[in-house]
DNA sequence: TATACATATACCCATAAAGGAATATGAAAT
DNA sequence: ATTTCATATTCCTTTATGGGTATATGTATA
């Protein structure tokens, strides 16, 4: 029961719920996350551990980041994630977010120092 | 935004989680809910009524008793509660709710003091 | 009109949750 | 080995949330 509330309660949250729908597109670094939400770090990092906590993303590094991705699994999740994509022009926050996803090279530039 | 991240707010709350399952079935007063679930009338009347502000029920008096019945209209919510009682096996605890639900007449008769 | 009963609300308390700022950690590069 | 940079964590404050008890409301029945 607890699993189940415990998956609202993640998705109750605009932070959390921008996060995975981006994630659902595609997997992620911490400062991608960051600058195309144009959320602090700190956020994305205290609400991504609390995506591990319930064993709904994994991580690897790959260089200097930290990549997150969706863990398939749960299917209530995935079920309602889906359709939320589907409608997704419902919400403009949402489609701005997917929006900036196509820039996230040039928005990563500007948030980690990584301009040679 | 804040439209979609209520409505997972609304769902991450057990008692009301276990309340939308069950008017999911069928529209049900509050005694009714309020014996099936052996949740107290208050808890059961405040939870309605913040369905009731965000549109997601709608009552009609029968006689003595409110009826509270799930309005269709938001879709992103019926798919959850589809979602979630097309695997109800998996949560035991809504499994035995469906089945007090089945005896809400005995139930309605020990809560309520109908015994005629 | 007075009473009973179903439901709604008010008040209070305890806990949880989110956010920001500062700082710690730890891997990579020099 | 030291510095840099990405990420994680800590601490603090504020606000939101849920639950209980008591009580108000309002409809129906006697």
């Amino acid at each position: 029961m607890n699993q189940l509330t415990s998956i609202f309660k993640i998705l109750s949250d605009e932070t959390r719920l921008r996060m995975m729908v981006l994630l659902y597109q595609e997997e992620l670094c911490v400062c991608e996350l960051s600058g195309v939400l144009d959320v602090p770090q700190p956020r994305v990092s205290k609400n991504l551990s609390k995506l591990r906590d319930l064993n709904l993303v994994e991580d690897e590094r790959k260089e200097k980041f930290v990549f997150y991705r969706l863990k398939e699994e749960n299917q209530l999740l995935m079920e309602t994630l889906k359709s939320i994509s589907d409608k997704l022009d419902t919400y403009p926050q949402l489609v701005q977010d997917r929006k900036r996803l196509a820039f996230k090279e040039e928005i990563l530039n500007k948030c980690c120092i990584i301009c040679d």
